[in-house]
DNA sequence: GCAAAAGTGTTTGATCTACACCCATGA
DNA sequence: TCATGGGTGTAGATCAAACACTTTTGC
């Protein structure tokens, strides 16, 4: 069979669409949320939504999710990683689109929302203040959330979700937010520095009403050269 | 804006094809092996390649990886688990084809590769004695490859791969040949068998000329209450 | 000095590693 | 009785949990 009889026999099956959603997770301080957009266009009008579009059909798809990540943040060079794909039949009222949810973990205090192409706000939320999201998103909310919950204890991506510079407690407090659990304080500490991924900075937080906690920076540098020794974070 | 309208403005976008490939695991009591079939229809017509076929356009993708899944191996109530989306523009000849990766883990022992829809035999190979995939399917065997070892240390799946009754030494070979390792003998025992999952038989290896090892089988219920309970499965 | 959070040290028990050794079977 | 792999015990090192304690700052 030549390929131009097989292009011809298959063309009834190309007539999918295919999106992509970005779940951007960022942190507060306190907790962890997520950033939502309001639907501005039917199907779901008014609806909370995570971020995503359709895939143009000469572009790929990781490449689109970086597009419309951009588009919505002006962020670049963010992690950003495939999470799974969503391929029920009716998952879309306007015909068959398989969608593939991308996550992202972004510093919050360097990004404020600002108003994106469909003209409407993207902001924060906090998980527990979601209402009904369109089409499957909460579905692909709680994927993302088990992601996260496992890559961050195995990959040192929790940094991306804090400052630069940044106190050993604040890390304490978002991993006990990300992961919904309590560390002893001495021991996280312990361990955290025991890796050496962390570089002390000769600098302490200002203005707090007790002793001032020293600043630390995660050390991309050292990370790398100890993971390509077998080094694995953990934890 | 209507729903209507909206459908027209993006029709040009519903063009995409949507397929899926299964990486399916074998092990041979040595050596872990895939499943490939021969490429019967242009493109690749001859290449080795995985199976996958293209989704219907009323089918969901995960019921479509159970029904391709069953179709070449005849097979029900595997472990079938999502991977990955590829979906580089070019990536299939024919147009433009997103596809969704599974792969699965199966008893050799049990299954018997059979002629298929496609006329073409399934087999299995080491992984050392691929040649040349079609399509971008290396890429995708080595996505599956990394997801095994990640997964296989984490949950219990390795299971799967063997015969129901099973001896510890077997099961040892089979994580060294997938984590492409070496464990010592006795530490490896007490591990596995401190979790409480397998179940010791009242049976032993027959026809061996040494110390016939006695045989075990894994225990889904006792893993199931122990999981619910918090318990991880751990190396 | 007091409150509040930063930061450290020690004890105890669990777990991991390495390695030596014994056991059961077929030939 | 020997070869072969099955199966066990133990000493030492390493790691983790719990918790008490000291330090430094603002007020």
């Amino acid at each position: 069979m030549s390929l131009e009889s097989e292009r011809a026999r298959l063309s009834p099956y190309f007539q999918f669409g295919q999106s992509v959603d970005c779940v951007v997770f960022g942190f507060d301080g306190i907790r962890l949320q997520i950033l939502v957009i309001e639907r501005g266009a039917e199907p779901f009008f008014g609806y909370e939504a995570l971020p995503g579009d359709l895939v143009r059909m000469d572009e790929d798809i990781d490449e689109a999710a970086t597009r419309i990540l951009h588009d919505l943040t002006g962020l670049d060079n963010v992690f950003l990683d495939q999470l799974k794909t969503f391929g029920r039949v009716d998952r879309h009222p306007l015909g068959r689109v398989v969608t593939t949810a991308f996550y992202s973990l972004i510093n919050q205090t360097k990004y404020n929302p600002r108003p994106a192409s469909w003209a409407v706000k993207a902001r924060w939320k906090s998980l527990s203040d979601l209402e009904d999201m369109a089409f499957d998103h909460r579905e692909l909310l709680q994927t993302a959330l088990d992601s996260l919950q496992r890559q961050v204890r195995q990959h040192p991506i929790g940094f991306e979700l804090l400052p630069e510079e940044f106190t050993l407690a604040q890390l304490q407090t978002l991993y006990e937010a990300v992961l919904n659990t309590q560390f002893d304080k001495a021991n996280f500490r312990k361990k955290i520095l025991s890796m050496e991924v962390l570089k002390p900075l000769d600098k302490t937080q200002q203005a707090v009403r007790h002793r001032p906690a020293r600043l630390y920076r995660f050390d991309t540098q050292r990370y790398t050269s100890l993971a390509k020794q077998g080094f694995l974070f953990e934890l």
